[in-house]
DNA sequence: TAAAAATACTCCATAGGTATTTTAT
DNA sequence: ATAAAATACCTATGGAGTATTTTTA
């Protein structure tokens, strides 16, 4: 379908409610900044486009005609709207404002996202953070598809498409019950974390792929389905486990079975990172504010590695 | 106060539109019927003026962003008012359609404005006749102030600014009661005419002039203040007068005591005109209106002199 | 690698300016 | 006669075309 807006043009419309109102063309042109000619002219295109004399010349002023009144009500109205579409998007525009939908991977979420919502209303107000929880494969899907905007994940991950900002480093811990054979290790060492009581979130979630690497145990493995399940097991004496920092920290609930204790190698841990779609015009926006979180970052966290 | 719309282009809303819909940049400027440099040129621009990016350029397809969406849905409100504005000219711009504020003399109004009212709704059935009554002076002031479209007045009147176009001859009748010494005569003539029981309208209707010119009689005649109370008048034995065609045809009241005669000299009547303000653009339909009344007209008329 | 959008450039339509004529009162 | 709009003519902005490069998945 091929314009049928004929080459109307919205400078003309004002030209001609600048007419009506002035019923004058020489005052005007002179309210719309261009010479008496010029004006006349347009006005004269516009008269043709439309088929009708919008303004009866007469002295001493111009007289709008009858049918050109009813025209220039409606074209009133085609200005109105065009101005509502400037003010929208001046507001519209501004940066760190309205809906930005925001996911975390599970074993994040719950303990980092409060902290975040927090820091993000003291720091854009008008910013409105849409949550959702789900595990990395999904979260990439509903980024790739625009259901989401942004995402906070562990990294690495296939970043085709992707741009990625790291946000800090969450190191890991070893939780065990108390009485636990690692409970009472004087000196924890990373061969030490092999067993075979050793609990896995189900698959899925990258935390277990990160557990079992780092523990080298083998897969069979009892199954939790949330850190918050692979907590209570624990507590139950069932086995031990590795939980990143965030998850473990100001713990009230059965505290008193459970031992954490930090890992011996400081490189054992996640890194998070801001992940988007590198095609999203918004990534400056989206790199301020990875970069918010990389500076104003819970205390149990570390700066993000290179 | 110069233009608040910096440039801003229902063309540039239309690619845009058209960009959204066909989430692709080469469909739509196909349909657009322009070249995809020539459009992504004009979204580039808009983007910029708007101060956001409206789209996400992304394989496969192209998505508006969240923000993009509001805008567009606001720049589809404008192009609505815009197409309503265009089809209201295509209706509006037909020509006879429409209000038109018509005037007529008051001794003519009342006689032929029946007539001239089945006329134009046969002829013109969008044509929205607005009739007006008054004496010459205040359809004149009544149609340079815009009040009138035009009038049917009797000419000549002095036509500094007005379009004049003659409609028809009316003549003028003898009116007398029977057994007056007029009515009597077996050959009238116009010096026949002069009398001092000639009765006259009142100051500021031309037939009061025409009358008194014709029958030579001194101005301190007797005064109605209407053709039909003048009817009564003469009716009741007050004495004579000359009424145009129109006014004295089909009276049924009275007509047992009143005698109209032909005056002798053909040439004795008004010629009716109608005229409209010289500046309106709408000359061309007037005059159109003016040459169905002449074709078309009531029989006790004539057609008007060259 | 392939598809699609962005650049580079050239051209031309037209909005706009100045000078002047025409028109209306 | 005068004020104001229309016309004539010229300039320059910018919209649109073709050819090409860059980008993204």
């Amino acid at each position: 379908m091929v314009s049928t807006l004929a080459g109307l043009s919205l400078r003309d419309l004002e030209y001609a409610l600048a007419v009506a109102d002035e019923q004058h063309f020489g005052r005007a042109a002179a309210r719309c900044a261009v010479s008496q000619p010029a004006l006349s002219e347009q006005i004269r295109k516009l008269e043709g486009l439309l088929g009708t004399k919008l303004f009866e010349r007469g002295r001493p002023a111009i007289r709008t005609t009858a049918r050109g009144q009813a025209l220039l009500d409606q074209a009133e109205r085609v200005l109105a709207e065009a101005h509502g579409l400037l003010d929208m998007a001046r507001n519209v525009s501004e940066p760190q404002t309205g809906p930005l939908h925001l996911g975390a991977i599970q074993t994040l979420g719950p303990y980092y996202l409060p902290f975040l919502l927090r820091q993000s209303r003291a720091s854009f107000p008008e910013l409105a953070l849409r949550l959702t929880e789900g595990q990395t494969d999904g979260l990439l899907n509903a980024l790739r598809n625009g259901e989401l905007d942004a995402a906070l994940i562990a990294i690495p991950i296939d970043m085709d498409g992707l741009a990625i900002e790291p946000v800090f480093f969450e190191p890991f811990h070893l939780v065990c019950p108390i009485g636990h054979r690692l409970s009472g290790l004087p000196r924890l060492r990373l061969r030490d974390l092999a067993g075979d009581d050793l609990i896995l979130l189900e698959e899925g979630h990258c935390l277990r792929d990160q557990a079992l690497s780092l523990c080298q145990s083998a897969p069979q493995a009892r199954l939790a389905t949330s850190v918050e399940t692979l907590w209570h097991m624990i507590a139950a004496g069932e086995g031990y486990s590795l939980l990143p920092a965030l998850s473990t920290a100001n713990r009230a609930t059965m505290a008193d079975l459970i031992i954490c204790r930090p890992l011996p190698d400081p490189a054992a841990g996640r890194t998070i990172a801001l992940i988007w779609r590198r095609t999203d015009p918004r990534g400056a926006e989206f790199r301020q504010l990875a970069g918010m979180m990389q500076r104003d970052r819970p205390e149990q966290v570390q700066e993000a590695p290179g």
